[in-house]
DNA sequence: TGAAATGTTGGGGCG
DNA sequence: ACGCCCCAACATTTC
């Protein structure tokens, strides 16, 4: 009698420590056949950007080696998950397909039929919680309802049971005496056709080990300072494991006790705040789905957005004028990822100097950052532009001259992103256009021509931002 | 996880 | 010594 294959299907959890399914598989003493399913059309609308291809392809890359190892393999397969699964299974005969949550609300609509379908089939589907530290409908107020204000989300949180440990990584996975075909990785075309890639591959190394040595580094030289380092944007003050967490290639409860562990309770509880930061911007999404493209503030279906295609193109280019703004989306564009103060002062400088829509910055964001994550990407969005949950209130309008100055007095930020101002001393590299001409032409700068001139006046801006808010509130 | 405007205070220059 | 003004520094309010 021939021993039926229980399928552990990765989605974002592409480790192989703290992996409640594969752990459950290993111990029902089956056969274990790992899969992914490479399916953008389910993710509609935000199905993985360019920048996230790119990732996820070294990761899935990273993945099956660390199986193989393990004397497994990671079959990939292409299509519909429903079906895909469901022919997987049968071919090899599953008793089970096993897998870890995901919340955006439209997969988990999709993983439910699907666990009805594979269990009308007789076929045992189990999901497992493991890449949050609570489970969203398990966090009420007192009132029964999701909380909307993050120190009462904070203060449940403290309140509740600690995360669970989290499990080791299996030695051996049991492999099945045949495999079912699989896909080559590079099929899936997930890499960009032309290579533009060298700026993330220098940056990045995806993958859970890469993870994990990351981890290291952070809770080694930044945690202790955290607080005030993460503000710095010319240092790796912050964790930077934001895109490894978004894929799963380590999971919260492995940072929760890993900074905890590492550090007094003082220190490591501002980082421990940005990450539940990240719960509560899942919370909320699971609890209101319509976020990811209405603002959670009715009222401001109503505010007069502008439509600016040239003023977005500067933007998205860091072409704006505004060195502490195109610093930060110049390293977007090369790194896919942008140090979080930055992210602030670009969205503010989107959503409040030009007044284009929040949802368009968010797609810029959805398509260039490794880190893309529909929750907290959606939230951040939202608490930028001042129609989100806790957001910023929207005549909070950062002055992008003063934060540069502020959290870049050095201009070490500015001088690695835009060298063509490098030569302007500390006092005017923040504002190039107030620099008097023979300090300009001595750095070799021709406003307009070498750099651009401010596309817009921040006086005027913050006045025309204040008046459409008044006129929204009418 | 603001910035700007407005208000208050107190030290020093000066007649 | 005293009152007056200026203004930096800080605090508060407003957007």
């Amino acid at each position: 009698m021939i021993r039926r294959p229980v399928i552990v299907w990765f989605r974002e959890d592409l480790r192989l420590a703290d992996n409640p399914a594969l752990t459950a598989a290993i111990q029902s003493h089956l056969d274990v056949i790992p899969v992914y399913i490479w399916s953008p059309g389910e993710e509609r609308p935000w199905q993985p950007g360019a920048a996230s291809r790119w990732w996820l392809h070294q990761s899935l890359n990273s993945l099956e080696r660390s199986l193989q190892r393990l004397g497994s393999r990671l079959i990939l397969r292409e299509g519909q998950c429903a079906e895909t699964l469901g022919a997987l299974a049968a071919e090899v005969n599953a008793s089970s397909v096993f897998w870890n949550r995901r919340y955006e609300p439209s997969i988990i609509e999709r993983d439910k039929k699907i666990k009805t379908s594979l269990r009308e089939s007789g076929i045992d589907a189990q999901s497992f919680p493991g890449n949050l530290l609570h489970e969203p409908w398990t966090v009420r107020n007192t009132a029964g309802q999701p909380f909307r204000v993050f120190t009462a989300f904070w203060n449940a949180y403290g309140a509740s049971q600690p995360p669970q440990e989290p499990l080791p990584a299996p030695q051996h996975i049991p492999a099945p005496a045949r495999w079912p075909t699989s896909v080559k990785l590079a099929d899936l075309a997930l890499e960009p056709k032309i290579d533009w890639a060298g700026g993330l591959r220098k940056s990045w190394k995806p993958g859970e080990s890469g993870a994990n040595e990351q981890l290291g580094r952070f809770v080694r030289s930044s945690l202790h300072s955290y607080s005030d380092g993460r503000n710095t944007p010319a240092e790796d003050g912050t964790s930077l494991l934001s895109p490894h967490l978004h894929f799963g290639e380590i999971s919260p409860r492995q940072l929760w006790h890993e900074t905890r562990n590492h550090s007094m309770e003082s220190k490591s509880e501002p980082y421990l705040r940005q990450l539940i930061w990240r719960e509560f911007a899942y919370h909320l999404l699971f609890h209101l789905p319509g976020l990811q493209r209405e603002p959670l503030r009715p009222e401001f279906a109503r505010f007069p957005w502008r439509h600016d295609r040239g003023a977005f193109h500067a933007w998205t280019k860091g072409l704006t004028g505004y060195p502490m703004v195109d610093a930060g989306m110049r390293q977007l564009w090369h790194t896919g990822w942008m140090h979080n103060r930055v992210r602030m002062i670009t969205a503010s400088f989107l959503v409040k100097h030009l007044l284009l829509p929040w949802q368009r910055g968010a797609e810029w964001f959805w398509d260039t950052l490794v880190d893309a994550d529909l929750a907290n990407n959606t939230f951040g969005w939202q608490w930028a532009a001042g129609c989100g949950a806790d957001a910023a209130p929207y005549f909070r309008i950062f002055n992008p001259v003063l934060q540069g100055e502020k959290f870049d007095r050095e201009g070490c930020y500015i001088r690695h992103w835009i060298p063509e101002i490098g030569g302007l001393s500390n006092r005017w590299i923040h504002c190039p256009w107030k620099a008097p001409s023979e300090v300009l032409s001595s750095a070799g700068i021709v406003l307009g021509r070498t750099y651009p001139m401010p596309i817009i006046d921040h006086q005027f801006a913050r006045k025309r931002a204040l008046d459409a808010f008044a006129a929204m509130r009418l």
